[in-house]
DNA sequence: ATTGTATTTAAGTAACTGCTTAAATACTTA
DNA sequence: TAAGTATTTAAGCAGTTACTTAAATACAAT
């Protein structure tokens, strides 16, 4: 885009960034998506109470979030669609929890930032 | 919206959880909104580059990403305005860098997954 | 003062999100 | 196999997001 005429810019700098950013493309679409899922707040409440809860069913969820059970069912599906969650099935329950990999992220998503719940409750 | 009939809920479970996620509240309105900020690609390696370069003015953003200065600027307000970052003004010339109490969370998104930047590039 | 540079603001728009309601699927039990 | 329960899927829609282009603001230098 170029569009500043500065004397002070450092084209090394500038390429040395645009190299950085291009060689971990990747990187920042995944990391960004899973932020993403992250930040709706009814997903990161869902996120907070399957690391609490160990695992819950959607209707669980549902009940405690006061939400209807699709709009539940259709958050856990993009969570499950992003690698963040899996279920078993027990039944005709399905029960939902974190995904092992993922629960360093949730566990400093929540106790990273003073007055998080974990503190106060604990 | 106890749309279930389910004879295995546990009704203290539900109260609890309930409990818990209203008293904290603010907590996940405020933790989900920042989260949502560095959860768009654009804003990820904004954050990023901020971090690693200490600051950039919006003309440098605009060349390293390769996207107009108008996008950047928009991005960079939500990002102010949601006190991830700063300004200062030199001149015609404005330089963002990161609020420092945010540091440690951006530090952790960078790192916390394998095959990072950080990692990469060490 | 006038011109130029750096940035923001504003208006418009296409794409995406998250809900709603209704219908479909799958399992269980009578 | 029929009726009921738990969940998902689908269609529709209001609200939001992130870009675009054009105009406004602010500082610098001639």
């Amino acid at each position: 885009m170029s569009a500043c005429k500065r004397i002070f810019a450092d084209s090394g700098q500038i390429n040395n960034c645009r190299k950085v950013i291009k060689d971990n493309q990747r990187f920042f679409a995944d990391l960004s998506r899973i932020v993403a899922l992250a930040g709706n707040e009814v997903r990161l409440k869902i996120l907070f109470l399957l690391d609490e809860e160990r695992e819950l069913c959607p209707c669980d969820l549902s009940d405690i979030l006061e939400m209807t059970i699709p709009a539940i069912s259709q958050h856990l599906r993009k969570l499950k669609d992003g690698g963040v969650i899996q279920s078993r099935k027990t039944g005709q329950t399905i029960f939902y929890s974190v995904c092992t990999v993922q629960l360093p992220l949730l566990k400093l998503f929540f106790s990273m930032i003073s007055g998080s719940p974990m503190e106060i409750n604990a």
